[in-house]
DNA sequence: TACGGCAAGTGGTACGACCAATATCGCTTG
DNA sequence: CAAGCGATATTGGTCGTACCACTTGCCGTA
């Protein structure tokens, strides 16, 4: 028999209950499965977890939008543990997006429509724009800028790939990440590489743009590597202080 | 206040708990938190359905071993309603594979030690020593040695990577990937094809790597094209009935 | 010493109760 | 008559208890 969790997805689907639905009542659903609510709690649970559903207490229990990018970023959570415990991980994470972004500029170039035109311009303009001595909203603005163009390859795997990419240099490195920006005339540089990256897939020239991308992840590898070094050592000092605050949490 | 999985977690990590190390007993757990043990097993499930745990009933809680592979295929069951919904997903999928298999091969050439020549000619045999009658153990073994040159690759993400692409090709089109294996004469070109794949990474040729892997990739694509193919205007026919099953098999 | 069975411990499930947040409906009031 | 408001029903969140099924391991017996 299918797990409990499975069932209700399958009544999801049985129903063709739509995100922002409501679903029935904990106490309906447990007599409707014939199984006690505490187990019907526990699949729940699951499935909120998983972000396909979303209860609210008092409210109800309702499903969950597919949000595209949220459920990468959820299905990231168990590589948590491998990229903090792997300091050389964010490397094996550049690598790969040595490649990818490559090639999805590549596809960008050959396929973008006037709608995904219209979103690199803006997302270009965001990051242009950003303020100088805002690492945090440059961050989020550079990632932004790269999903623009993974969306205009027109690949939905592709798309969640790259969404879980930045995702995971998020989770191994995320300081190094915020300091990037802090590096002198390095504004200047990121920003005239997005800008060639970004006039070769207007121009729908996907050899540039394949080029184009792997200077700039190249640059930008180089320059985190700078960063991450130094830090390394610092950090590995602190790490046994770390884990008993992570005891003493545990036992709030 | 951290959730109660999220305080679990950091007591595994604060106790340095190994995989197949034994958790704390759920009723134990439950008054060192604090907690009932109702809400203490919704957190555990939760975790269990992650795949960090795994209980067993009546021996206790264990940690799990961290699958390499596992957490990427739980990960991606979120994903499974995009890939059915989208009849051309696939597509993507083979696509992203094309790219990234060759640059597998081509790390694998240049990074393979000892141990992952072995494995890759033990996975190459099962290969080739699978029973042509049985498309199940056929696919097992052919994706079985794709996994091996991503390991042979020594980069953690593209590993996980490609695990996860051959998850979601499993999911959109399990049937034609078994009847891929049933078109005459396809076994001797599969096998001459992984064969030179194989020699190619064994002879740490990146170049021939990366090309025979494009080769082998092209071939596979265009043949899962035919079937997919044929097989979308029966599917279509017979979707409405299914979903008459599920409702049923839910209610079971 | 080796074997078998019993008891303790563990996860799995169920039922009932209560609390807190929310939604719903009806009533009062302007 | 309509709008605001308060009581009530509904819902998710938590707790406690009890019982079952299974595993483990210990102890007593052969």
């Amino acid at each position: 028999m299918a797990s409990l969790a499975e069932r209700i997805e399958a009544l999801i689907a049985a129903r063709s209950l739509k995100p922002g639905d409501r679903m029935p009542a904990e106490r309906s659903l447990a007599a409707e499965f014939q199984v006690s609510r505490s187990s019907l709690r526990e699949a729940i649970q699951q499935l909120v977890s998983r972000g396909l559903l979303i209860s609210r207490h008092g409210g109800g229990t309702f499903v969950a939008a597919p949000d595209e990018a949220e459920p990468v970023r959820t299905a990231l959570l168990p590589l948590v543990s491998l990229a903090q415990s792997e300091a050389g991980y964010w490397r094996d994470v550049m690598e790969i997006r040595k490649l990818l972004d490559s090639d999805t500029a590549s596809f960008a170039a050959l396929r973008a429509d006037e709608a995904d035109k219209a979103r690199l311009v803006s997302a270009y303009q965001a990051v242009a724009n950003a303020p100088a001595d805002d690492p945090e909203t440059q961050a989020r603005a550079d990632a932004a800028f790269h999903m623009a163009i993974a969306q205009a390859a027109h690949n939905a795997v592709l798309h969640q790939i790259m969404a879980g990419l930045h995702g995971l240099l998020e989770i191994s490195i995320s300081d190094s990440l915020r300091r990037l920006y802090d590096l002198p005339g390095i504004l200047d540089l990121l920003n005239q590489q997005h800008r060639q990256i970004l006039d070769c897939i207007l121009a729908g020239n996907a050899e540039a743009a394949r080029q184009a991308a792997a200077d700039h992840l190249t640059f930008v590898e180089s320059r985190l590597r700078l960063i991450e070094d130094s830090a390394t050592r610092q950090r590995r000092s602190s790490r046994a202080l770390q884990h008993i605050a992570e005891e003493k949490e545990a036992l709030s």
